[in-house]
RNA sequence: GCCAAAGUAGCUCAGUGGUAGAGCAGCUCACUCGUAAUGAGCAGGUCGCGGGUUCAAUUCCCAUCUUUGGCUCCA
């Protein structure tokens, strides 16, 4: 019964998407027609629908300003309630570039059509473009008050950065002006989370540009959060059979020209540092570090499998425009890891490290978890054999989790196939967080071997991995799911104490005291502040617990508890109070 | 790197061809207060950096750095 209803709702749901996808579709035409009206000489060039909503690619003889998607707004509004029909007419190729033969790109797109598929037009109105649709049949079938145009940006032509820029119009639209709203509900909701305002907010983190741009400070409150999280890391790896290491940051160029990454990867590398007459690089990855440890001395089957873990802070120089806040940084500190393993272990190994990754995601609070698994691309490293069973052990792995995943076939590095890990975050985002790479190209420019029981030397497995990513960015991706309200086991301060007056200040000190001996993170704010005021500061700071004393607290040796969410308690024992809180902070549960 | 927008006090932002203003934060003083902002006063800026035009530039122009949105969604 509940599955029928289950796949009723996915047809609708289907059928629904269908349904956006022409209406998005549709106004996209809608829109190069309001601009076509506005400028006649434009050359267009395609306008698909997209997640959320639509875009259409223009050349125009000027840039576009907000007054120009206000034009182009009324515009699409007059065109919709104009009611014009959508009418499909399949024409030659010769017909197609004769209508066509004042636009360019429309021209390019008749040549890229396979032979033997039908060139179609879709005509409203005025406008007719080379569209493959469908479409809705008429704009009446559009609501003019549940579309907004968004935004201006360029993007080159084809995605090629060789070719020409064109404007490209983002909009989102939607059937009725009730769902319209409630994206835009979402878009504010994506805006007040933000890491980087939330960051700011709650002083955890900031970037200097007249220091460098991509590389970040930790504040005191976000440097304990970091502290928390890289303990708790410490703790688990130790308990799960890894050893921690420590390597440089430098390396001269013999590690990277014998890793490859000069070859491949030089670009993103910061430039060399000259020394001696030789080449010192900062290191953009930990790899080659591991390996040299590992080759400092001989190793026997006995001593595999090799897990050898590291906060390892790397520099990578990224474009300039691809830097994002704390998501996309050029120093970071990769929670990295890499397994030495035999071929017999390599299978146990990576059911190991999922499962430990699914643990770790879960603690930190991402219960939707998804996962991607790359195969062998064209171009690649190692024999064929060794790319079947890994990618086998990979998948057996991710089944044996009960995972959803999807393969992307051909998508694996050159290097070796691997397992991404993808979250869902509170409000429904998905961020990558675990990777697990195989490498079969590191272990043979190195020349790692291990001896095996007949005393032959083989070559080991490799395994990359790191469970969430960078610290950077996860501790970017958790302020966003957490909207800044960290439950408490991470909050930078558990507690905020507020006397209600200044004759309760020593009761605070003395409670201060005692919260910091039974290991709790506390401030009290003795400031000369009213008690409204000083809970305004803690309830803006996102303090999961407020105590507020005064006299009666005082006199009766107890805590009123207001907690973040406004609920208060009064009268609570001093250990009452801490058996609570710990108790949260060992569940990591949210308050 | 490319397209577009932006850069003014610690933060959020206003403003002008005649060298700047608000709110919050900060500091000082008074108030000693019971669950989301007590009041008054003070202080704070080479208007991102460099050049040009001008009697005069924070304002106009050029260059540069940085930040933001994009540059993956394929007729």
């Amino acid at each position: 019964m509940r599955r029928e209803r289950l796949i009723f709702f996915r047809r609708n749901k289907m059928e629904k998407n269908e349904k956006l996808a022409m209406i998005r579709h549709s106004m996209a035409h809608v829109m190069a027609e309001a601009v076509l009206e506005m400028f006649p000489t434009a050359q267009i060039a395609i306008g698909p629908s997209i997640e959320n909503g639509f875009y259409y690619d223009f050349d125009l003889p000027r840039s576009l300003t907000e007054q120009d998607l206000e034009e182009i707004t009324e515009r699409m509004k007059n065109i919709i309630k104009s009611d014009r029909t959508f009418k499909r007419s399949v024409v030659s190729r010769e017909e197609a570039k004769e209508i066509f033969k004042d636009q360019k790109y429309k021209l390019e797109l008749i040549d890229s059509i396979p032979e033997g598929e039908e060139v179609s037009l879709y005509n409203q109105g005025a406008f007719t473009d080379l569209c493959r649709g469908p479409h809705v049949a008429s704009t009446k079938d559009l609501n003019a008050d549940a579309f907004k145009l968004l935004s201006v940006a360029g993007a080159y032509w084809r995605g090629d950065e060789k070719r020409p820029m064109l404007q490209r119009i983002y909009a989102t639209a939607w059937e009725t002006p009730k769902e319209l709203r409630l994206y835009l509900d979402h878009l504010a909701d994506i805006e007040k989370r933000d890491h980087r305002k939330l960051g700011k907010e709650l002083d955890l983190f900031s970037l200097h540009e007249e220091a460098g741009p991509g590389l970040v400070y930790w504040h005191p409150r976000g440097a304990r959060i970091r502290q928390i999280i890289e303990d708790f890391w410490r703790k688990e790896h130790y308990e799960n059979g890894y050893e921690m290491v420590y390597t440089p940051h430098v390396g001269k160029s013999w590690l990277w020209e014998t890793s490859g990454h000069l070859g491949f990867y030089k670009d993103s590398m910061y430039p060399p540092m000259e020394m001696d007459n030789m080449d010192y690089y900062t290191k953009p990855m930990n790899c080659p570090f591991h390996i040299m440890i590992y080759k400092n001395s001989k190793k026997s089957y006995r001593d595999l499998p090799c897990r050898w873990a590291e906060l390892g802070t790397v520099y990578r120089y990224e474009k300039a425009g691809a830097l994002h806040g704390l998501m996309r940084v050029r120093g970071f500190t990769q929670d990295d890891a890499h397994l030495f393993v035999t071929p017999d272990q390599m299978e146990d190994e990576i059911i190991e490290v999922l499962r430990f990754s699914l643990h770790m995601l879960h603690s930190f609070g991402f219960n939707e978890i998804h996962a991607y698994i790359s195969t062998k691309p064209e171009k690649s490293v190692g024999d064929v054999e060794k790319w079947d069973a890994a990618t086998e052990a990979l998948k057996k792995a991710v089944e044996k989790e009960g995972l959803k995943y999807d393969i992307d076939e051909g998508g694996g590095a050159f290097y070796g196939p691997k397992i991404d890990l993808k979250i869902k975050d509170a409000i429904g985002r998905e961020w990558q967080l675990s990777t697990v790479q195989f490498d079969f190209n590191l272990p043979e420019r190195f020349g790692l071997t291990f001896v095996d029981k007949d005393g032959v030397e083989k070559q080991p497995y490799m395994i990359h991995r790191a469970l969430l990513g960078s610290i950077e960015r996860f501790f970017g991706v958790l302020l966003e799911h957490y909207a800044g309200a960290f439950p408490p086991w991470l909050s930078p301060e558990q507690i905020a104490i507020i006397p209600v007056a200044e004759v309760a200040n020593d009761y605070a000190k003395e409670l201060e005291k005692r919260l910091k001996k039974d290991g709790l993170r506390v401030v009290s704010d003795l400031s000369n502040e009213r008690m409204n005021a000083k809970i305004r500061k803690a309830q803006q700071m996102k303090i999961p617990y407020m105590l507020i004393i005064g006299e009666k607290e005082m006199n009766n040796n107890t805590v009123s508890v207001r907690y973040r969410n406004g609920k208060q308690e009064f009268g609570l024992s001093y250990d009452d109070f801490v058996a609570s809180v710990k108790a949260k902070v060992e569940s990591k549960e949210q308050l």
